[in-house]
DNA sequence: TTGTATGCGTTATCAT
DNA sequence: ATGATAACGCATACAA
């Protein structure tokens, strides 16, 4: 009739069933006990409605079963199918996820993966630029479209084979004359291998294309002055542009419409990542889609493996192609 | 010279500092120490790289500084807004957040509050119709958009106020017959409001309307077909569309387009959320957009709430209107 | 196979 | 103000 105050522990399980401490811990981690003792425990478990307590459970154990995420922002949509798709494939592992945002700041993710790492955390997945991340020796570090070097495995979208794709696609719809548009951090990473592969693609087909990089920070404008620079005679110099995300595409678009201009029927614009609206409908535009899945599974395979020193230092998904409206069918 | 195996503990830190277990704790947690020991202290602590272990913290503190974050995907941008700003908030006051995807399904909820008790969170914000929601009487629930009932708090965005806003902005742009769409679940809900905000703003212009509910789970195609029995000489019975979200809202307009029609000319849509394009850009319609920033603030503000029996037991924030290209200016 | 005892890293309650 | 010590809930090595 008294309201239990006190959340009931093993102990009380224990008395409950009338057996010692330790064959409760061996029933609730489904270690070897005798039947009888068993169904008793597990009656008084559910009669007192015990729960394992993770912090007393995490003090002695080497294991947390939680790993934590460290992302750009949770605005743009392709960071969020990469968290929604970990998420998941952590819980069919029976592990938690903490989420940090970090807008890229050098200061924020170290304070994160401080944060993480008193949480103890199993390992950490991160999608960041930063050169200098200090982390602790005893977790894994998984890195998504940035190599920091053979001892941290980085999972990426075959970056290369989208820039090669994108263009192939844009010469195989037509275009004779290619633009490549990118905005970004200098600093190395996989995403600027698009530009690699799509140079590699124009020149083995022998197209004539143009490049327009944008120090991160520039002002979006710019690519309105690049633009208007290679209008002459209500037409662009190019008939084809390839924007290295789908949110530069959308934007592009736009300025484009806004000149006067049709597409598909006068440019043809790819993206990449593969964003759909609202998440699950039509993709924003013509673009080369990121195995998002198979890279989250790739990420929480890696870091629950055990034998860190057996992961690759880095694994490149294949990537598709998927029509959005912004080409020719 | 030989690595450090082990991680330094409180213990290690007492013992370069030459002073008390007790005192480097106080020195961690700001308690009044002398001005001396505390340098000692701090000076062992930098030396070492001493990182508190939050799970033996968990195991004596009451607090863990965690709530867990209940959300029925990451897919919806409208839910991952929301996560965003709750992590935001949450993080300003020095809280993890742990985020579980429930995709609605109550099994998946019920189990995800169980994971998140034996972590034993502060506290639990989370968006559920689920009616039989159990969690144990010391974790604080905060219901996003569904009223529990008295004890437990729910925040929404103004409902009603935003369905009377909806008409009225279509009643403002000349619509002199309006429509409201909606399918989702029977269950009470917050979000149900907006029908009946539409349908008093209808009413008080003396507008005709003409309402569409479909249940969860019914085909989209249905709305197919009610337009289709609408559609006489090449015109819609209604001039203005209010649809329960966004998404929808996206959906109608590709139909209406397909079947010839001109959106906003010919009809207009205002949609719920002011979900945007790619999280910050463009909003995907005229809509009625939801305070998430203020709506987050709210929900942490209420979990962390020592005293929640202070807290109101439903809140609801105001809304507002934003253009978005489906109705006329 | 089951029970007992010890320790994990921290906080909190004591004396000092 | 500081130092010693007893919990916190669980896992585990060890004894029965």
């Amino acid at each position: 009739m008294a309201e239990r105050k006190t959340v009931p522990t093993m102990k009380d399980v224990a008395r409950e069933a009338g057996v010692a401490l330790g064959t409760v811990s061996k029933v609730v981690n489904g270690l070897p006990v005798g039947e009888e003792y068993r169904t008793r425990v597990n009656e008084a478990i559910i009669k007192l409605d015990y729960r394992i307590n993770s912090y007393a459970k995490g003090l002695k154990a080497t294991r947390t079963n939680t790993v934590a995420v460290l992302m750009p922002n949770l605005i743009n949509p392709f960071f969020t199918s990469l968290v929604s798709a970990i998420g998941r494939a952590l819980a069919a592992k029976g592990c938690r996820m903490l989420v940090y945002e970090t807008d890229s700041d050098p200061g924020m993710e170290q304070a994160n993966v401080i944060l993480a790492e008193q949480q103890k955390v199993d390992g950490i997945i991160c999608l960041s630029y930063n050169q200098n991340l200090k982390v602790s020796d005893g977790v894994t570090l998984i890195s998504i479209d940035r190599y920091f070097g053979t001892r941290i495995p980085c999972v990426a979208s075959d970056n290369y084979g989208g820039g090669m794709l994108a263009a192939e696609k844009l010469i195989e719809n037509g275009c004779r004359h290619l633009a490549f548009l990118r905005i970004g951090t200098k600093l190395t990473n996989e995403p600027i291998k698009r530009k690699d592969g799509f140079i590699a693609a124009c020149e083995a087909a022998g197209i004539e294309y143009t490049l327009k990089i944008l120090d991160d920070g520039a002002p979006f404008s710019a690519f309105g002055d690049f633009l208007g620079e290679h209008y002459h005679d209500g037409k662009l110099d190019f008939d084809g542009i390839f924007c290295v995300t789908d949110s530069m595409a959308y934007l592009i678009k736009k300025m484009i419409t806004e000149m006067g201009l049709r597409v598909p029927e006068d440019v043809q614009i790819v993206g990449y990542d593969g964003v759909q609206m609202f998440g699950d409908l039509d993709y924003t535009c013509s673009t080369i889609v990121q195995p998002v899945q198979a890279m989250a599974e790739t990420c929480v395979d890696m870091v629950l493996n055990p034998d860190g020193a057996k992961n690759p230092s880095l694994v490149c998904l294949p990537v598709s192609y998927a029509y959005g409206g912004t080409t020719k069918a």
